[in-house]
DNA sequence: ATTAAAACAAGAATGAATATTAATGGATGA
DNA sequence: TCATCCATTAATATTCATTCTTGTTTTAAT
């Protein structure tokens, strides 16, 4: 999704365009893995000298509204961010924290499979693996 | 899981076994759906008067880092508890945040068809379904 | 029964996230 | 061009779930 795709998006749902929400999206889409607000607030600070905790809190709530990205809820700590919202898999780490997506083979007719027997029509979705990353199990055995 | 397991899971592992813990346990595997720390603590004030929110969430970490239940961390407001650990599906409303389990047909065969193309062996999943439960989809119309 | 370790209750502290408020800066029309 | 409007921003205060601290009580081994 360019730029352009996001303006149209942004005024089509009666939000103004803001090189704040834009840079927090494309920073979002930059990223493999799922940063915190705060994390994304540090990686921004140095283009956006006066940009602020809260407007990132804010447009990652105007972001998740529109349904652009999704926001993933954690046990402790904060909330990550992540810019796909089809159907995949994170990939947890429980040790460090670490998430990357995963896409296994035939997931998405698997996972028709699934929502054919609902006689509801789901929203969203949220499939999480939790595991050790070859860092964290690593460092357990030294 | 009897009273009696509980006593030897708990020993086992190096825990004391209290009044307080099984009465959280118990209360857990009663409810169908998940609560909060918050509504444990008022469901169990009458029976234990001396209980305090942070027994409740002692006794839950206690129980999670056993595995005898699952931690569900959200966007907003407070986690639930899950006394299922196996592999099913959470039907989460995301208005009034209501949780019950669902288990699709050959959903465990299905899982291991995602799992078993893993290198890694995974410590736990979570697979939420987010939806309008009937009561918030009716509660719209009007 | 004695005793040490573990767990408890109560309340303070922490920290992520939201709410509030005043300032900012485009857009619009005079 | 200028003034006004209004959403958004930045800064700060506040909320609320959870964790931590302290002193007391309970558990369970001896």
């Amino acid at each position: 999704m360019d730029d352009q795709e996001l303006y149209a998006i942004f005024r089509k749902n009666g939000y103004k365009v803001t090189s704040q929400r834009l840079a927090v999206y494309n920073y979002l889409i930059s990223r493999e893995d799922h940063p915190s607000a705060d994390e994304i607030f540090n990686a921004l600070k140095e283009e956006h000298p006066t940009i602020s905790l809260g407007t990132i809190y804010n447009s990652l709530s105007v972001l998740r509204d529109l349904g652009l990205i999704q926001e993933l809820g954690f046990n402790e700590g904060s909330s990550r961010y992540d810019p796909n919202t089809e159907v995949h898999v994170n990939m947890v780490c429980e040790k460090c924290g670490e998430i990357h997506d995963y896409y296994p083979e035939f997931l998405e007719t698997l996972w028709e499979k699934i929502t054919n027997s609902l006689e509801i029509t789901p929203t969203g979705q949220r499939i999480d693996i939790y595991y050790q990353c070859e860092k964290c199990s690593n460092q357990m055995k030294e």
